[in-house]
RNA sequence: GCCCGAGUAGCUCAGUUGGUAGAGCAAGCGACUGAAAAUCGCUGUGUCGGUGGUUCGAAUCCGCCCUCGGGCA
């Protein structure tokens, strides 16, 4: 199995297809925007023309009223690669959500499915009254947690409240993690800042060409609850503010492009402290010589 | 040409009766166990427009000059 992983806008997509190329291959999304078939433009989803007859997987599977998480991703991204071997195919997984390679190759705490009730009654809580609630029902978290983020202060609380027992108690063991059963071949991608923020920018521009105000127009007429992951994407609000008259479509897409340099630091910090020191990088800009990059991703 | 206002961090601006500066945003670094394109933590940054003066001491008071607004001619 192939693995091409790092920030948004390093060319990840364009190496996977260059790698299908070689040989038979199915490439599977490992990005937690792109799984939302509303966000085809927004979430810079390959186009049919860019798949180039190569078969995808996990690409806009999902509806946005739903919301992925990095498990059941991994499951379904189980299941697309036992698929792609039962048929000869060489898997390649492509994406920037390092969580959600984490979960696929490491496992994951065997939390059951929480009640939806208290996850509904513990999402609309402010942080600091969850964050209280949390100090009685799970100190130990509580201690190790910052008391402002909220995230991971209402995931612990709803884990407590639904399971009767402190995420301490599930977090001692992971299951479900296939990293020793498969031939892995990764890649990191960490190419130099200022080009890759450059092609930000620039990936922004292209979106709004390509209809990302319209979609985002389409989206929010379904009007969805706002906390769902489809409704956090980078651009909906700032398209949707430009789209109600609250700023201008300038000022719109210069917000997204921040944001969208924000998200590319934060996947470059994770793929460069928290993938394993073996996994190879390649810290240059993508041209099109790629037998070197080959020569790393493809030996065996 | 005259009058008024403004000029302080990359940007927007604070700066109290003179004691060589601080917020937000941006940026950099980091964390990350079922929303992760989420959420959160840490850290700078300065010829205070220039110049001369008053003063022990000037972003702050005074003179002159420069730039940008607005008004009057």
């Amino acid at each position: 199995m192939a693995l091409v992983v790092g920030p948004t806008a390093s060319g990840k997509s364009a190496l996977a297809l260059e790698i299908a190329k070689k040989q038979p291959s199915v490439i599977i999304n490992a990005d937690s925007a792109q799984v939302y078939r509303d966000l085809a433009i927004l979430s810079a989803r390959p186009t049919d023309g860019e798949m180039a007859g190569i078969e995808h997987q996990l690409f806009g599977y999902i509806d946005g009223s739903e919301a992925c998480s990095a498990a059941r991703w991994a499951d379904d991204a189980k299941t697309a690669i036992a698929d792609a071997h039962a048929r000869n195919l060489v898997p390649i997984l492509v994406g920037g959500t390092g969580l959600y390679v984490r979960v696929l190759l490491d496992g994951i705490a065997p939390i059951p499915e929480i009640d939806p009730a208290t996850r509904r009654e513990t999402r609309n809580m402010e942080a600091l009254e969850a964050y209280e609630a949390l100090q009685k029902s799970d100190p130990a978290s509580a201690e190790r947690l910052n008391p402002a983020d909220i995230t991971r202060i209402q995931r612990a609380l709803e884990v407590v409240r639904s399971t009767g027992k402190p995420l301490g108690h599930w977090q001692q063991h992971k299951a479900g993690g296939i990293g020793g059963d498969i031939r892995l071949h990764p890649l990191v991608m960490l190419p130099p800042r200022d080009w890759l923020y450059r092609r930000c920018d620039l990936r922004l521009e292209t979106m709004i060409e390509r209809g990302a105000k319209e979609e985002v127009a389409r989206l929010l007429a379904r009007d969805l609850p706002r906390n769902l992951p489809v409704m956090r994407a980078i651009g909906v609000a700032e398209i949707a503010d430009w789209l109600a008259g609250a700023c201008s479509g300038a000022a719109a897409i210069e917000r997204a492009q921040i944001a969208t340099r924000q998200y590319a630091k934060r996947q470059y910090t994770w793929f460069r402290n928290q993938s394993p020191a073996d996994w190879p990088r390649m810290e240059g800009i993508l041209n099109n010589d790629f037998n070197s990059i080959f020569d790393i991703i493809l030996h065996d």
